[in-house]
DNA sequence: CTGTATCCTTATTGATACTG
DNA sequence: CAGTATCAATAAGGATACAG
């Protein structure tokens, strides 16, 4: 019963994005990194409760798939739905500006580098 | 001296939009609400306290410029600096994908809506 | 009008241990 | 391997009062 009501379209966006590890997650698992074991070795500093958390809020909201192969020892993927892809494309586009700006501030000379998780 | 290091580009955009309110105030002051009390208005749970912060932010990252007219009573404006407008490019995109999942979740009977402030 | 300065509350995340 | 449960730590935001 909680009625949500937006000022901007952006919000209901953010919304789906909030959360500090989503947006990284979203890259990730687009390039094929769609478990929980190699998304935790990728980005060492998300806790396993949190990975977890943001995973779920996004399947719940329909950005991914969550793919259970029963099989022992567990095995499950996840994946970017056909919806959620309209929103990773735009996330790309964010990866590139992310990408310059980084860049940019290299040249200004702050302290900032790109590693390689892709 | 503290070195940040990325995993992926995305990180560092998200790092400068970072904030509750920073892509709302771009859509609106991108959309010509470009002072103090005009953004506290169309904002009414944004603080006084993060809104000055979280402006000046996006003056440091060099999206937005501060302009003081030196006026009496006091009299600012923010605008979106050329290099912000490569960001607020796609934030456009953002705020349209908003609109869609909000439309997709009062399908989908979730209690949601847009009002307007833009 | 545009902000600063404090203090306080809440939201998010992290660490660890344990289960199917 | 994938995930849950619990507790502790931190970060982020809000309320209020005051200043140029």
């Amino acid at each position: 019963m909680t009625n949500t009501t937006y000022h901007v379209g952006i919000e209901a966006t953010m919304a789906v994005l909030s959360g500090k590890w989503k947006p990284v997650l979203l890259c990730l698992i687009q390039s094929g990194n769609n478990r929980n074991g190699s998304l935790l070795r990728a980005l060492p500093d998300v806790s396993q409760k949190v990975l977890t958390e943001q995973l779920r809020q996004l399947v719940s909201d329909g950005i991914l798939e969550r793919i259970d192969y029963n099989e022992k020892p567990a095995r499950v993927e996840y994946h970017v739905t056909e919806y959620g892809s309209s929103l990773t494309k735009i996330l790309m586009s964010l990866c590139h500006w992310g990408e310059q700006d980084i860049r940019r501030k290299q040249a200004a000379g702050v302290s900032v580098s790109l590693g390689t998780a892709l």
